[in-house]
Formats: structure tokens, sequence, C-alpha cells
DNA sequence: TCACTTTATGCATATAGATGCATAAACCGT
DNA sequence: ACGGTTTATGCATCTATATGCATAAAGTGA
């Protein structure tokens, strides 16, 4: 995992496209995924799944919790691939899925709010504080 | 098709990133394609179709040849991809179909020689004369 | 230990994709 | 019209994906 033929494969996929689109807003657990998304609990965690077996996503475990984030990794190809998602993903779904996001968290979304980062001790990773 | 969905799609398969990294170095016709990528002329027609398909490819007929280009598209959602496809497609396997495709033209390939660019007229593109 | 929240997975099913073989179709030159 | 070159497609088969439902698994808090 983590080739390109990884990566394409990883992203051709609709709900994981508008996985990746989410995650590029920050770290996020899968709770609010399928809020946003609207499909089944199952369907989500088995797309994390595949994006994760795909090198694009990683995860950590908090409680009953699991965040996952985009793969920061420094490799040129994914970093590229990361910018040029931020430039494609334009589309009237994904702007209504970050919409949808950004009401979810002002509402107290399950688990985040990027308007509250807080650094995990020690972990050098950034979360967000529940509301 | 040309949405980013489809272009992911487009891209999902070791097969057709082939074929696209050959397109980045300029017109081709099927036959050369076969002839580098080393599958059943029936693979191939069906993986152009596909590219086309998903707007990521464009072609012309020319006598019986058929030459493949890359998509001239100036959206900025192509163009994006094109670039990271520039610097993703860097493995063992596409620099060696590179080569190859390169050792090909020199020797003479079926139908294109990136060593003599022509204009076709009026046409604005440029193909390749055979030797 | 028990109820609750979140995530993962076994099972079943439906659809899409990949592939080769044989053959058709399109076009050329003679 | 005919043989040669290149490309497309019908048929068959195999594998991979996508999906929902029900249930298990992991973790929390009382």
């Amino acid at each position: 995992m983590g080739t390109v033929e990884d990566y394409f494969k990883g992203l051709a996929d609709i709900n994981r496209l508008r996985i990746m689109n989410l995650l590029l807003a920050g770290e996020l657990c899968g709770c609010d995924i399928q809020h946003v998304i609207g499909v089944t609990q199952s369907n989500v965690s088995r797309h994390l799944t595949y994006l994760k077996r795909s090198g694009l996503v990683a995860d950590r475990r908090a409680g009953y919790r699991i965040y996952y984030r985009l793969m920061g990794d420094n490799k040129q190809e994914y970093k590229a691939l990361i910018s040029y998602l931020k430039v494609a993903l334009k589309g009237k779904l994904f702007l209504a899925d970050t919409k949808k996001l950004k009401e979810a968290i002002k509402n107290g979304a399950c688990s985040v709010s990027e308007l509250k980062p807080r650094l995990i001790p020690g972990s050098g990773l950034q979360t967000y504080v529940r509301r």
C-alpha cells in the first residue's frame, strides 16, 4: 500500500472521495463522517478501512472513538495528491458536505470542533475538543 | 464523464496508469501502446475506451490507425491532475515503460517518433511521422 | 457487572471491472 | 474486389467492490 495505484484505487469511489474531502478539514471520528455522508455505519467503517489500506488515511483510538486523519506522509507523491484533492474537490456535493460538517460542528457534533483545536500531549497531533 | 470521480475511476487500474504514463510523452497509436505494455490488443482497446469515457483521453483517426492523446482540457481540475501524474508516475514500471517506448521509437515504432514531430495541418495538433 | 456508544465484521447479494479468444469492422494499397 | 493492418466488440469467466443487516468487539461510566 502507498503506491500510486493504491492511491487511485482508494479514491475511485464517491463515498471515499467525500470522506477525504471531510478529512481535508481536519481529524474526525467515524460517527461524524457517518452523519455528514448519510450512509450506514458499516459502510463508513469499510470505506475507512479501505482508505487506511490504501495508505491514504491514518487513525488513532481515543476511548471508544477512533479518530481518522489524512496520512501525514512526507512523500512527494502523497503531498502532491493532497494538493490535487484540494483543487479538485470543489463540486456541489463536496461543498455541501463541507457545509454540513461545519453546521454539525457548530451545533455540537459528537466529537470535533475545528474552532477549538487542542494538542494531544506528547503526540504532536492536533485534535478538537468536544463542545 | 469528466468529473473528479470519473478521473479517479479511470486511473484505478495499473494498465490504464501505464497508458497515461506513455501518453504523457505524446500522442500514440494503439499498437505502440500494446507493444510497450505487452498485453493483448483487446485489452489495450478496452482500457483506451475506458479512458476516453472517463474524459481523460481523446483520439483521432488517421487511416486505419487511431491516435490517442491526453484530453486537452483547460479545466483546472484536469490540468492539476496531469501535473500530479507527472510527479507520481515515477515507479520502476513506469520508467521502464517510458524507456521501452523510446527504444521502440528509435528502432522505428509502427507509428511515432518523437524525434520527428509534425504539425497536423489546421488542427493545431502535433503528431510524429513514421520512420 | 451492566447499559450505552462507537467501530468492526460475517453473511448474503448485486454490480462493476479485468481479461483472453475469436471475430467483426474500418481503412489502406494494389 | 482482395489481402493486410489496426481497432472494436460479443462471449465467457473470474475477481473485486459496494451495500445493508445483524451481530460482535472494544471501550466508557456507573
